[in-house]
DNA sequence: CCGGAAAGTAAACGAACGTTTACTAAAGTA
DNA sequence: TACTTTAGTAAACGTTCGTTTACTTTCCGG
């Protein structure tokens, strides 16, 4: 349907994700389009609102995903009611493993959210707006909602676990990006997250040398 | 002495970081040091001569460091001789954390380092020189030194294990940058940095390479 | 098939860009 | 003291920026 308001998105973002919203003209989309930049004027009212239209379209598409992987007591409720430990057993185990590989290879190999995130971290220290952003899709959210998850399951020192949990698959959207071998760097991805719970069940059942008690 | 071309420098340095290369003209930064534009033409070329010049500088502050911290055999010979296991024991013990926290606190309170992390983070993708010193001062470099340290050591899946190591260290800088209690983060980082030796010890049961011992 | 909305073009707008030029004032140096 | 270099100013260069305007083309429901 309306193919070209689309289109002028999918390459704004494109360029904004290689060289930063204010390199990028709108000249330059327009000759991306093979259309001139005036005709951009009549699906957005200026440059600007592009890259507006650009945050609330991953918001919105970051709200269907979620919604699709919904803990149970979180699935509709704005306000989340006391979930129980066992409501995230569920998604403890085996599953927030499995999570995090849909989540790493959603950031590195789906277009939007890939081109997105590069966006956001050339922007972030440009506005309070694009820095909060920043943090909330790939730094301080993911860490808190693992120190949440880890909190919730009783696990000692849920704030050091959660960044060991999480920084290895931050680090390797960096080594993703400047990679040849994207697919090696998936896969070291799959074997660190595989690797986290045998390194951290060690401290559980063995006592050994002296550890940090809760 | 040539007090105003410095202040070019770390005045461009600085407005860089924040907004990247492109956002930044030429009369923003003579703005900021309260004379006209054309003067900073008595002392760079053009605009892009400042960017030059800030790497320039960067790398030799960079070589000045590791020249201090250089490991014996590599301290001044540009092309490295065969290293024994033995030359990199004594970075290897307790060593190579307070390393990596004196390298921590270095890209987060040294004002030019983080200034240009910061910068590198923003240019990464619009040029290949900017992208390859990206991964080289912040992504592969370091991943790739310490890979070759736990190879060296016999550490089994050094490439995983540098991974895991170096990851909570870059985390931590982009959570640095978003944070407001800064001090909690360089904590956070001295607190991973002490854990690793402890959390990777669980598989050195079986390998009698006794490398951790404080 | 026709009338009007929607989409796109070409040109122009003032402002800002990086860079150059002509000139002035200060500082060294013989 | 005279001359040369250096640092900085103010203005102008041509180009490009984001945006607006006037006009043309395309499309589609009555």
């Amino acid at each position: 349907m309306d193919n070209m308001k689309e289109r002028i998105l999918r390459t704004a973002l494109r360029l904004f994700a290689a060289n930063g919203y204010e390199a990028v003209s709108v000249s330059d989309i327009a000759g991306e389009l093979g259309v001139t930049k005036g005709a951009l004027y009549r699906h957005y009212r200026n440059k600007h609102d592009i890259l507006d239209s650009i945050v609330r379209r991953m918001e919105q598409q970051d709200a269907e995903k979620s919604n699709d992987h919904a803990l149970p007591g979180e699935a509709l409720t704005e306000d989340s009611p006391p979930d129980t430990l066992e409501s995230y057993q569920s998604v403890s185990s085996g599953n927030i493993i499995a999570f995090s590989k849909e989540m790493f290879r959603y950031w590195t190999e789906d277009e939007y959210a890939s081109l997105f995130r590069k966006m956001l971290t050339l922007e972030q220290f440009r506005s309070r707006e694009m820095g909060m952003l920043y943090q909330q899709y790939l730094v301080s959210g993911p860490v808190g909602y693992v120190t949440d998850l880890f909190t919730s399951l009783g696990i000692p020192d849920p704030e050091k676990k959660a960044a060991e949990y999480y920084a290895p698959m931050f680090l390797l959207y960096s080594m993703y990006d400047g990679a040849v071998d994207k697919a090696a760097i998936t896969a070291l991805a799959d074997d660190l997250l595989d690797d986290f719970p045998e390194n951290a069940s060690r401290q559980k059942a063995e006592s050994g040398k002296g550890q940090k008690r809760k």
